[in-house]
DNA sequence: CTATATAGTATCGACTCGCTACTTTATAAC
DNA sequence: GTTATAAAGTAGCGAGTCGATACTATATAG
């Protein structure tokens, strides 16, 4: 049984603890607060609760309702998409910004990742990277990573960006944030 | 905002994902997974509800559902202790570690950490605890290692290990288990 | 024009999890 | 010994998640 895999397991239970205090504290559940995070992280293709639902891992049923209650505590809002009637565009309030703000504050183990060693910090993030992408290839699911990362991402001969999808021009913001629609480079294997 | 805690948040919301889908497959809940795991990792001192409440951080009335549960599936089973009568002892049942085994052998994440690059192993294995222990002791919560580990962890000149606080002989078995009482040597700040 | 797929909502039931109240046993104070 | 206090565990309640099913509305393919 590997020591790696037995600190993983830890750390997601600890982590998870952290979460349900956390937020707790802040009157919401675990799973709001991971709405808020991806909010704060995601491009503007994958702003909707289909994405988080993918994202999460979770169904629509259970993202529609975890939507409501951030609305409600004017967290979010939604925004219906002028080019798809059936679409909803979530956007993260700037209440929403800062009570995640707070809450990481709080976070040991934000404060614990911050005392990595700078040296372990590149080797440790390489290691993680690499693990996740195989766990999400080997679940079948997306891979879910930032434009930069994307094999639909363009560098165009001016130095700009571009997605070889929608064909649309992307900032430097724009190619740190987080696509539904990333699909990894094809490695060779 | 850092990578690492990026990584983290990630993994934890992947493991959370996996493990609610494979504890499904079982016919449980996630939580009951945690508990299946710390009882074929802890030792003969920790394999109780309370110390299953403070290694998975929830309530001993949680706890005590969880257990319920589990001894009604047949896969834990109890027993009063013969010192204490207010103390209960668990025991992994051959059914809880060979269901336990099924559903390991379905992770993602395991087949992921197997692929780890063996060079790469132990300076991550090195970085996760770390992380782990600087997380613990900012949250002031038990710190939760192994034996071997513990600042009350005797090496007796004959070889054997001990206890230093039941003064017990311990077994190499024994000293690669998680105990409640575990405590980090003191380091110098 | 008609299937068929997709985005989102509503509702139900099983379950967690924190909380309070309670019982039982151990231990400390005197 | 007696009494107070602490600790281990159980029982039951309420808020809330989460998966599943059924539903509406919109988009798209043939």
């Amino acid at each position: 049984m590997s020591n790696v895999l037995q600190l993983i397991q830890r750390l997601a239970v600890v982590a998870q603890a952290e979460s349900r205090q956390l937020a707790g504290i802040a009157g919401l559940q675990p799973v709001h607060l991971d709405v808020l995070r991806y909010l704060a992280r995601c491009n503007r293709y994958s702003n909707t609760p289909a994405a988080i639902g993918r994202f999460l891992r979770s169904t629509k049923g259970t993202v529609s309702q975890s939507v409501k209650v951030l609305e409600r505590e004017k967290l979010i809002s939604k925004l219906s998409d002028a080019k798809d009637g059936r679409v909803i565009r979530l956007r993260l309030l700037q209440r929403g910004a800062d009570l995640l703000k707070r809450v990481d504050e709080e976070s040991a183990i934000q404060a614990a990742v911050e005392e990595v060693a700078s040296d372990e910090r590149l080797p440790l993030e390489n290691s993680l990277t690499a693990l996740l992408r195989r766990a999400q290839r080997l679940n079948g699911s997306r891979s879910f990573g930032v434009c930069s990362t994307c094999r639909f991402f363009n560098r165009l001969e001016d130095g700009s960006f571009q997605c070889g999808i929608t064909h649309e021009p992307l900032t430097v913001d724009d190619s740190m944030r987080i696509c539904v629609e990333h699909e990894n480079e094809v490695l060779n294997a």
